[in-house]
DNA sequence: CGTGATATTGATTCCACTCAATATGAGTGG
DNA sequence: CCACTCATATTGAGTGGAATCAATATCACG
């Protein structure tokens, strides 16, 4: 649950508590489900607690690209938070379970927690990094190379879950929607895992993946975790984050009262000038 | 300054002093010259005044990826603002002028108003949109699409400072740089202006384009401002009235949305996926 | 008037796409 | 259990879009 995704950050006494006494609904979703569309109103956090989804982009000419994949633990919709709308189609790749926290309770969160907002600040930075990171696969990378890549990344993720036995694990994405991530066509990500698996590197049977040799697969894909984890680690060693000086430590806490703000639709001022 | 981002937010009254009464400090920078780099603690926001710089990723090989380009207005920064850590390279692409705001003088901006918390926050989530977006360019679309994509993007994000006139501006990327973002070869990029010049879409002269039919332009790229400007006309909307009890209504610029968007229709699935 | 950055053009190569023909299973029902 | 189907995966042949290599152009600038 949330719970899990928080403990990445070193949270604390209360806020355990706190997480533990929100509200929240536990539901079971299938494979290919909508949990989302763009354009949808969005109310709620939603937690990944089983199974495997993705956001996509969907091309006028019947193409996807797939944007991200979310995994067990993984929070989706944090950036709908303030704008109130979703942005992208998300959709289950697995059977699973989702909970579903209702925005008001993840306001009382984060009113009560700093920790708990720079949490969340921190993941939606991973999932911008992942998604420059995949820029750069598609842009500058081959295909190997690319798909060496992300599943370097999946086997990253997972360590979190499953930190024994990473080196085979279920990989529910078929080498369509591997296609549709990697900017590839069907017949060349087979291609390449063959490739991949004549080298030695991996082994792959319906959706198990085996890493046979991570070290060297990390190598060829010039990847690097940083990108996951530096955020991860710069919490954990911060306790309160650096900036707890007075102006910040108001922020957001507390916000006893507001700027009155009247509705006042007074506001298209010109900004012309450069 | 800061305050014409802000603008497109309908911010109000208040507001607008508490703005201008912030203490900044206004730089010159030269063409080529960093910002700042990845790993550097981040401990101030960023506003482009004058000029155009770009964050890239700089891989082991040597070459880099273009991960965003930055136009006067754009306000650099925002994800580190709980990290405190640097992301990426960020370097500027001409000379001109950078306005820079101590994080502890935005805390207290952000404190006092929450149509400026969720004024950044649509900024970010503009960010991610465009990333998004070059990614499905890469990843989807021929060298000519990808590169009419591109301009379409600029030409609408320079709409907002450049109403008249915006047909013909100044692209102060090389075509080294262009290659950079969109993942191809110089050589390539120059061709491909040379096919758009020839079916009379775009005019380029060393660092001025001008688009002769914006409209042919955006069709041939499937290019759809939505992502740019969605969040803005939901502020815009929205009026920040909030209902007042919970902690939420600290928060949120309060969207009374109701579900505006398609009904999220129930037995519909992906298209392909298991 | 050189010099160096930037851009154009041609020739060639190659990575990955497309088309097309099987394979391989998993699931279903007779 | 087998026959059928459908989704998924593999393999081959042929093609093409963009990369690379290389040779100029063009132009700003000292």
């Amino acid at each position: 649950m949330l719970k899990r995704l928080s403990a990445l950050v070193s949270l604390n006494d209360v806020e355990v508590e706190l997480l533990e006494s929100l509200t929240f609904e536990m539901r079971e979703v299938t494979a290919g489900e909508w949990l989302w569309h763009e354009g949808d109103s969005a109310e709620s956090l939603l937690v990944i607690s089983e199974g495997w989804g993705c956001s996509a982009r969907y091309l006028s000419d019947g193409s996807r690209q797939l944007l991200a994949t979310y995994l067990p633990g993984d929070i989706l919709g944090i950036f709908e938070l303030l704008s109130g709308i979703r942005r992208n189609d998300v959709s289950m790749l697995t059977d699973g379970r989702v909970c579903e926290y209702s925005y008001s309770s993840i306001f009382t969160l984060l009113t009560a927690s700093n920790r708990m907002r720079s949490a969340l600040f921190v993941i939606a930075n991973q999932h911008q990094a992942m998604l420059a990171e995949r820029l750069v696969s598609v842009a500058r990378r081959n295909a190997r190379e690319s798909l060496a890549h992300f599943l370097c990344e999946c086997r990253e993720r997972l360590l979190e879950f499953l930190p024994d036995d990473v080196d085979g694990f279920q990989l529910p994405l078929s080498q369509q929607d591997l296609a549709d991530a990697l900017g590839m066509s069907t017949v060349h990500i087979s291609r390449t895992f063959s490739a991949l698996a004549c080298q030695g590197l991996v082994r792959r049977h319906h959706f198990h993946m085996v890493i046979l040799d991570p070290q060297r697969l990390a190598e060829m894909a010039d990847f690097d975790d940083h990108y996951l984890n530096c955020d991860k680690r710069i919490l954990a060693t911060n306790t309160p984050i650096s900036f707890s000086d007075s102006a910040a430590a108001e922020w957001l806490p507390s916000m006893s009262h507001e700027s009155k703000g009247r509705p006042s639709a007074e506001g298209d001022e010109p900004t012309a000038s450069s």
